[in-house]
Order: C-alpha cells, then structure tokens, then sequence
DNA sequence: TTTCAAGTTTAGCATTGGCTAAACCTATTG
DNA sequence: CAATAGGTTTAGCCAATGCTAAACTTGAAA
C-alpha cells in the first residue's frame, strides 16, 4: 500500500483556484467582445464584423461564429449583413470589463510602468483579478493620488 | 473606393495584444503542468498522473493527454505507467513560473490583500504580467520590506 | 439600373482541452 | 504465486476557437 502521507486539504484548495482560471477562460473572449464592440460603437457610433475581427486579429469567420456564441448568450443582437448591437447583459458585461481595465491599468501606470506596457498587461490581468484586489488597487490610486 | 480614414496604426496595435493574449493562453496550461509537476516532484520525490489531475481539478484522461502534448514539445519525458520528469527546458519553464508566481503573491499580499484571495488571483495574473511589470512588483517590495 | 468591390456569411477543416467508460498494467497482499 | 485494487492508458465523444476558400449581399459608382 502506498504511504498516504499527503495533506488532503490542500489539493482541493488548490484545484479549486485552477478551476476558476478555467472558468475565466470561457467568459474572458466574451468579455473581449462586448468590451470591444461597446467602444467601437461609442467610437463611430456602430459595431461592424470587419472592424471586431481587425482589432482583435482573427479571421472574419472567427468573429461570426464567435457572435453566434454570443447571441445565444444574450449578450449581442445581429440582423445578418447588419452592425452589432448589444443587449442589456451585454452593456452590462461591457460596462463592467471596462470599470476593472480602467482601474488596473491606472494601477500599473502608477506602479510606474510605461504606457506601452500598461495597455498590454492591464488587457491580460483584468480577466483575474478578483473585486478584493480591485478594491486594493483603488485604495492605492486613492492614497497616492491625495 | 471606399475612404480609409480610420486610424491605421491603432487597430494593429491592439490587435497585438489581444494576439500576445491568446498566445499567452497555449503556454499558461502549459506553465500550469510543468509548475505542478516540478513542485510535486520537489515536494514528494515523484510526479504521478493521478496527483497532477488531483490538483488541477481535471479527468485523469485528460492529464494523460496534455502530457502527451508537453512531451512532443519537449518539455516532460515519460514512460507508460512510470512517473513524470521534467526535462531541462521543462524545468525552466517551471522555474520560471514559479518565480513569477512567488513575486505576483508576495506583492498582491503586501498590496493588503487577503491570503486565499492573493493566492487565487497570483495563480490568474502570473501567465499576463511582463517582465517590466514584474520589476516593478519587485521594486514595490523592496522598498515595503525596507 | 446595372455592376462590382467590399463586407459578410457558410462550409469544412484542425487543434486544444475537457469528459466518461472500458481496457489494461503493476505491485502488494494474502 | 495468484488475486486484486488502484493507478494508467485508450477509445470515443463534445465544445470552443482558430483558419481558408467559396458563396452570397449590399450599396455606391458608373
């Protein structure tokens, strides 16, 4: 028989963290839409397929397979050959990823790092940082801004 | 012709990042494995599949086929039914990571976040931050611990 | 109003990363 | 040394996310 020695707490805490990165995986391509498409239409007052797909890198195809996801979600609306719109949890969702990449990425700028920096890293954290780290984030703006 | 006037150097420059981003995703499972794997090897003499779906939180099946994965890329060397290694550019890899990892806690624990919560977003946040950024982390806990 | 370029969708494919169920080894124990 | 439990692998499924090439709309210019 083999010594069971191990900790057994342990394990399952730690599986637990890696779930949620899982879990953050699905919802963080969505949110990079909705984000996307809800500037694009406050930029130039419209969301157009081409444009998604050229900001984000990725093939047409990709984007309106990807939309199709997503309006099943109740995320976007899309009339075929037409621009996108959002629905109410799409604002919502969008309204949201942009509150935290504002704040991270304000947060990483105050860290001192360049701008160039800060846009790409703020981009990958925003999707993994919890309210609480959020929340310690604004503390610190707060602090070093008074 | 259509008139291009929209901004040609923006688009590219955020399509980058969110490329970097996805580019990012194929090596996190990646960092995840050969970081378990060199922690379960330093802490217990070996690395057995069952441990590695254990913690993660995944089927055993699906270990068995990342690894089959990371072995054609090099990075972990196995023989059926026997335990797990890592190879020189694995344990780089995990080296690495766990570096990383270290630097991203310590400094969201000193930010005054929780501990369950630092380690869960550290886990998140260490596959998205650049060297730049990890420098400065560091900077901030050097000059906190002074 | 016809035409045609640009934008959009469809079709079909590949890879990744998950799962369950079944088959298969290995090593301990009786 | 045979039985068997537990660890491991195989087989086969699914969904997500990417691609290219081909077909189809739309709208604006001729």
């Amino acid at each position: 028989m083999p010594q069971r020695a191990k900790k057994p707490g342990t394990a399952k805490i730690r599986s637990a963290a890696f779930r949620r990165i899982r879990a953050d995986h699905s919802s963080e391509l969505a949110e990079d839409y909705v984000e996307l498409i809800a500037d694009l239409i406050d930029e130039k007052g419209e969301a157009r397929g081409t444009e998604v797909a050229l900001r984000l890198g990725v093939a047409n195809a990709t984007v309106v397979k990807t939309l199709k996801r997503l309006q099943d979600g109740g995320l976007v609306t899309q009339e075929p050959y037409r621009s996108i719109f959002l629905t109410g949890d799409g604002w919502k969702m969008a309204d949201d990823g942009r509150r935290k990449h504002k704040i991270v990425e304000a947060f990483l700028l105050a860290l001192g790092i360049s701008e160039e920096t800060a846009r790409i890293d703020s981009e990958g954290i925003e999707h993994h940082v919890s309210e609480e780290t959020l929340k310690a984030m604004a503390r610190f703006l707060a602090r070093k801004g008074s």
